[in-house]
DNA sequence: AAAAAAT
């Protein structure tokens, strides 16, 4: 209750506060189909149009659609899939009346003139690559206050951002030639169009992650960034990717592939990829880029499973320049023969450590390496992670090139802005100390308690339901239309209790996030982590609580050592069980270690807290058993001036050289050796 | 052990 509201409703504190999972999802109409439903004559392009025509022509403003139209008309439809990204086409056909409302514009020569048929589509909000040119779209205000929001809707306010406590961020940027980091949107080096949707989005400041790269992806440079979304990440790699799109438009596609012959492919050939690992986040993110591609010529594009492929299929073909994927959709796009990344110039791996986590990587590697999409030094790759553990590394040796790292210190936990209490409750009276929580909560606040398994979250949601207080769950065994309306009357306080499984711990935004409880504490103090970044922010304050008995013994240690690190406030009976833990039977490892087998064979091993985990292991100096060590020490990973780095992997040191300033042995487990 | 993710 310290601090636990900033500003009451009225902060919505995060920096993309749009989830796309709001109201509107029912009733939105994919850009695409808005004004869409008048036949148009076919193309004017002509001939030699260059190589950027065909890619251009399927879903530029004026074409015709070729597909999907009639059938998508009737309206209803099935309602999609979740979010803002379902592509559920609610408005029937004949939207005669938006042409009549069409405000003329300035800078937009309509295209009667060049192809002889008055007969037009509002292609109002939506621009096209013409002739090695970008030919912005008029505006739609209509298409406006959908994307952007009224500007009195406070879901889709970011005002509240309390852009004071951005700036106590620490940025650090290593590598090879790091650019100056901008202080403001400002046309060198961001796209005009981009500034404009960008000063529709309502965002005044770039957050440090976003200063830093926005210039490191101008200046065609790989990114490592280790940074969680609160930072503002998301909009770390759509404002430098979609400004560069903007200006030098889309990709030479490459040569029809001999089977096909002259018959129109029905492949999408994006020029971005993003990967992310829930479908939440696709959306999240997908969400976010129609907004910055507004009145542009980058049509974004989102799959994921869960929801119907069909219709997924039917809006990639109306235009795919900016995918949003989770790698399992994507796959099974790709084996369709229905996406090719032979296009892709900008690659970004969102959520990374996450991804590994999950067991996607050889997915990953599936869809880098094994597909068609350009090598590393025919595209631009951006990975973000929350830490930065060996089998990231390894990733980024083989995805990135001459990277620069950037590390954005912790919104949340380390910079203090979560006031994390950790309570001893026993499980037999977690439900009722629950409830007293919930009772003492300021209101107006969002919570988000997270347990261990699907099932409690349902067993837990219906208790509190029984309890007369107003809870939804979100776990990975309801439909993803369950968890849609779960996340969105969470959003919006009709539900302002969510007991949510891991799905909803890393990555997802959802403003006012006053209070998260760990009604389960997580194995993994990485997922604690991410899960009390839930709350505090955008740099706000939020309160964690998390309950702890003996069942969580293997997460105290590195508690213990976060809960320092934050300068939080530390029970007396927590630092005795920790003592018991260290001293006791499960003692491991010799100098400090018992870092415990947690690392595992795999999994997200030791993704090192605090300084540890989000340093770049290229940097000698940052002792010999820093971080990772030299497990796989990357011989001389260019500084200065080799441009070609020639890695000696494998070589010297070997893993377990500490994590961190954890200052440990990494202990039994790792089975690395 | 559980969770997430393609069907």
């Amino acid at each position: 209750m310290t601090n636990g509201i900033v500003n009451g409703n009225t902060s919505l504190e995060t920096q993309f506060a749009s989830l796309g999972i709001n109201g509107t999802k029912s009733a939105y109409v994919p850009p695409h189909m808005r004004n869409a439903q008048r036949a148009t004559p076919p193309p004017q392009q002509p001939a030699g149009n260059g190589w950027n025509e065909p890619h251009a022509s399927p879903r530029s403003g004026f074409e015709p659609l070729r597909s999907g139209i009639s059938d998508r008309g009737g309206g209803g439809g099935r309602g999609g899939a979740f979010g803002g990204s379902a592509f559920s086409p609610s408005r029937s056909g004949t939207g005669a009346s938006d042409w009549a409302g069409r405000p003329s514009s300035a800078g937009w020569t309509p295209r009667e003139s060049s192809r002889g048929d008055s007969q037009q589509r509002d292609s109002s909000g939506f621009g096209v690559w013409r002739n090695g040119v970008h030919v912005v779209g008029p505006r739609n205000p209509r298409m406006e206050k959908e994307l952007f929001g009224d500007p009195t809707d406070p879901s889709k306010q970011h005002t509240g951002i309390n852009f004071e406590k951005y700036d106590d961020i620490p940025v650090e940027a290593t590598g090879a030639g790091v650019p100056d980091p901008v202080i403001a949107f400002t046309n060198p080096p961001l796209d005009p169009v981009l500034l404009e949707n960008i000063a529709f989005a309502r965002y005044t400041t770039p957050t440090p992650v976003q200063k830093y790269s926005i210039p490191i992806v101008a200046a065609n440079r790989d990114l490592m960034a280790c940074a969680q979304t609160g930072s503002g990440k998301t909009g770390g790699f759509l404002f430098p990717i979609f400004s560069a799109s903007f200006a030098s438009g889309p990709r030479a596609p490459p040569p029809e592939t001999p089977s096909m012959g002259y018959s129109r492919s029905r492949k999408a050939y994006p020029t971005a990829l993003i990967l992310a690992p829930t479908r939440e986040l696709v959306s999240q993110i997908h969400d976010e880029a129609r907004k910055f591609a507004y009145r542009s010529w980058v049509r974004p594009a989102v799959v994921y499973g869960g929801a119907d492929i069909n219709q997924q299929l039917r809006q990639i073909e109306r235009g795919c320049d900016l995918l949003s994927a989770t790698p399992g959709r994507l796959v099974d796009l790709i084996e369709r023969g229905r996406i090719s990344l032979a296009n892709i110039r900008y690659l970004v791996l969102d959520e990374a450590d996450r991804m590994l986590d999950m067991g996607f990587e050889p997915q990953i590697r599936r869809i880098v390496q094994g597909e068609d999409m350009p090598g590393v030094e025919d595209r631009q790759t951006l990975m973000f992670s929350a830490t930065f553990p060996r089998d990231i590394q390894m990733l980024a040796r083989d995805f990135l090139k001459d990277y620069i790292f950037l590390s954005v210190g912790r919104v949340g936990s380390t910079s203090e802005n979560i006031t994390q209490k950790i309570e001893y409750v026993e499980d037999n009276d977690k439900r009722s100390v629950l409830l007293d929580i919930l009772a003492s909560d300021p209101p107006g606040g969002l919570t988000l308690v997270f347990v261990e398994t699907k099932r409690m979250a349902d067993t837990l949601s219906d208790f509190l339901m029984t309890n007369r207080l107003p809870a939804t769950s979100i776990h990975g065994d309801r439909t993803q239309r369950e968890r849609e309306m779960a996340l969105q009357t969470f959003r919006t306080g009709r539900t302002p209790i969510l007991v949510a499984t891991a799905v909803a711990a890393r990555g997802l935004d959802i403003p006012n996030v006053t209070h998260v409880i760990n009604y389960d504490l997580p194995s993994d103090i990485d997922d604690y982590v991410h899960r009390i970044g839930r709350t505090g922010r955008a740099g706000n304050t939020g309160v964690s609580t998390a309950f702890f008995n003996r069942g969580n013994k293997n997460i105290v240690r590195d508690l213990l050592e976060l809960l320092r690190e934050a300068n939080q406030e530390i029970p007396t009976w927590l630092e005795s069980v920790v003592q018991e833990t260290t001293f006791g039977s499960s003692f491991r490892g010799g100098s400090g270690g018992g870092r415990g087998a947690r690392g595992g064979g795999g999994g997200s091993g030791g993704a090192a807290r605090g300084r540890g985990g989000n340093r770049d292991y290229r940097q000698s100096g940052y002792g010999g058993s820093s971080n990772y060590g030299g497990g796989y020490a990357r011989g001389n990973m260019s500084y200065g001036s080799n441009p070609s780095p020639s890695p000696s992997y494998g070589g010297g040191g070997g893993y377990g050289g500490g994590f961190g300033n954890n200052g440990g042995a990494n202990g039994g487990g790792s089975g690395w050796w």
